[in-house]
DNA sequence: TTGAAAGCGCTAACAA
DNA sequence: TTGTTAGCGCTTTCAA
């Protein structure tokens, strides 16, 4: 059996309210009997309760991360950065997996309630339209924007000057005809990704051709197919724009398994820089998501709900997605650097 | 504030410890009042208090995922395999990085304990002599072997096993002058993969060429200046297996800087499978071991530890590596093909 | 400086 | 079938 505060009390001869005190520091308890108590605690090899302290104290010093797959490198990453940032602030955080299945976060946001914990940081299913999570008592932040919610807190990576920066890369670099393959049509930064692009388009006079705009999911396998029906079409572009990495390095198979050369002929762009992007073998140029930076900042955001009694003081912070050129896009020659 | 079972006992007019009954599908409620008090349960929002339950029923249904870093490729499918296996059985797990530091990997288990989780899957830090995690109450299940513990159980797979097939593979595929680079020094399975080829080596008779075992980190920097060491040294290997799939990575890296032909001239297999590995741009033949399966198993073990009060029963449960051949080694001639 | 006692929300004997 | 009550291990008033 565990030692309880009620075993150091008979022990030492006091009673347990004083070692309560002692063991937590608290002013009130003499000198003499507080290292009695630390001493005897020792000892016995006492282990605080924190379920039982948790009980009266209504809190749990416990969060919960809550993403779709850990296995997905996006998410290594952001993991990190939440469990460093709790970690640091005597937080433990729970993980879960929700499979992109809106019924397994369902699922888990309830037993997370159930838990008490302290805080939810989350990163919904994109198919998630019923919101859910919108009857909560525990605070949560969002790792990405859901259409029409605004009680939460969230930190993004703005999507469209992410789109918008890809782009421009390309057309700097020299290319031409720049296709979008995007991932599934209802992700909101898909979404914004493709209007950056847009944008740039139309900023730097190039025409938007409908026809060089796919969809379909952020895996590789999707992104190999779609250029390869374009390239079967007799569309062939002359770069790629991927939704994100996952896309863009299936773009970039097909076109080394159809003879492209990259990056002369051929530029691929992706988003997020997971870390296969920086292999060597690999080297994908693409607009880096600040992962680790998001974890933080997620729980930042997180601590301020809970601390504050802000609950209802709701933050958004948008990061700086940045370009990281590397050789599947061919250098920007100085001069044709457009003026941005 | 939450409402309780009180709560709803006042509002259906029967004692808490009825409301508890039927709230837990517990006998001896007559039909009628249980359907009353899930109906005004539900209507209440009542979530039920995981806390309490836990302080009284001396369990919380949690468990905890000790690794040393989400980030490094070869643990999120792990992680992956563990959270499903647990939450398919009502657990929640919390994920620990330990950031390869043994002081945080005994802060961390400290503060399981005192969150009183019903059981730990445990990947140490290689350099942990002292095992801190020795005067365990809660149950713990290893997912690598510690020199000289016998006392947990533990998930392993078969590293002389696999650093012997590694190595057979290599020797079938015609390569005549194989390199070891491995990891740290004092890294069990390091020892035991480096074993394994030794014992293949003696085997196929093949002479042991000490000049060609190398050790440093797992990391590809380490696999990188290892192999280009062996270069500039004159002594360069027609074929390295690599402690694992990163430092094979490094390997491959500098092979091809240095105009090496793969697999024709040089061969390279390392050990994982990690998900770079099986990238089209990749392609490295590996030995593959069974993550998500590892995952499950833990659990599996952990399960036993904890619902069968058969704590002190130890269990290893020894996983087989199997070789995955890709393009990084050459193919095996059938009629070649050592018999085994 | 210390102790007695209530109470956090719940489960489970024991009685009725 | 239902209620009463003790108690899980702890914190925190309130009194002494």
């Amino acid at each position: 059996m565990q030692v309880t505060i009620k075993d150091i009390a008979k022990k030492t001869g006091v009673s347990y309210a004083t070692v309560s005190r002692a063991l937590n520091g608290r002013s009130g308890v003499k000198e003499d009997t507080r290292e009695l108590i630390l001493e005897v605690a020792r000892k016995m090899g006492y282990q605080p309760n924190a379920i039982a302290r948790g009980l009266v104290l209504k809190h749990t010093h416990t969060l919960a991360l809550v993403i779709p797959d850990i296995t997905n490198p996006f998410f290594p990453e952001i993991a990190r950065g939440v469990e460093d940032a709790a970690s640091l602030l005597g937080y433990s955080v729970f993980l879960c997996n929700t499979n992109w299945e809106a019924n397994k976060e369902k699922l888990y946001l309830k037993t997370l309630q159930e838990k008490r914990v302290d805080g939810i940081i989350l990163h919904p299913s994109h198919d998630v339209q019923d919101n859910h999570f919108l009857d909560f008592q525990v605070p949560v932040v969002l790792l990405n924007k859901i259409p029409n919610v605004v009680e939460y807190s969230s930190i993004e990576v703005d999507n469209v000057m992410g789109g918008f920066i890809a782009t421009k890369h390309l057309i700097e670099a020299g290319y031409k005809k720049i296709a979008f393959i995007g991932g599934s049509e209802n992700s909101p930064s898909n979404a914004e990704r493709k209007e950056g692009y847009k944008l740039a388009l139309r900023k730097y006079k190039l025409p938007i051709d409908e026809s060089l705009i796919l969809s379909g999911k952020f895996n590789s396998e999707s992104g190999y197919h779609n250029l390869k029906k374009l390239i079967y079409s007799g569309n062939t572009p002359d770069a790629v724009f991927g939704g994100n990495d996952v896309i863009a390095l299936g773009v970039l198979h097909c076109a080394q398994e159809h003879g492209l050369r990259i990056p002369e002929d051929f530029g691929i762009i992706g988003f997020d820089d997971i870390p296969y992007a920086s292999l060597p073998q690999i080297q994908l140029t693409t607009i880096e998501q600040p992962k680790y930076q998001m974890g933080r900042h997620a729980i930042e955001l997180l601590m301020r709900a809970i601390k504050e009694e802000k609950a209802d003081e709701v933050k958004r912070i948008i990061l700086e997605p940045k370009l990281k050129a590397r050789k599947t896009t061919r250098e920007v020659p100085n001069n044709k650097a457009i003026k941005y």
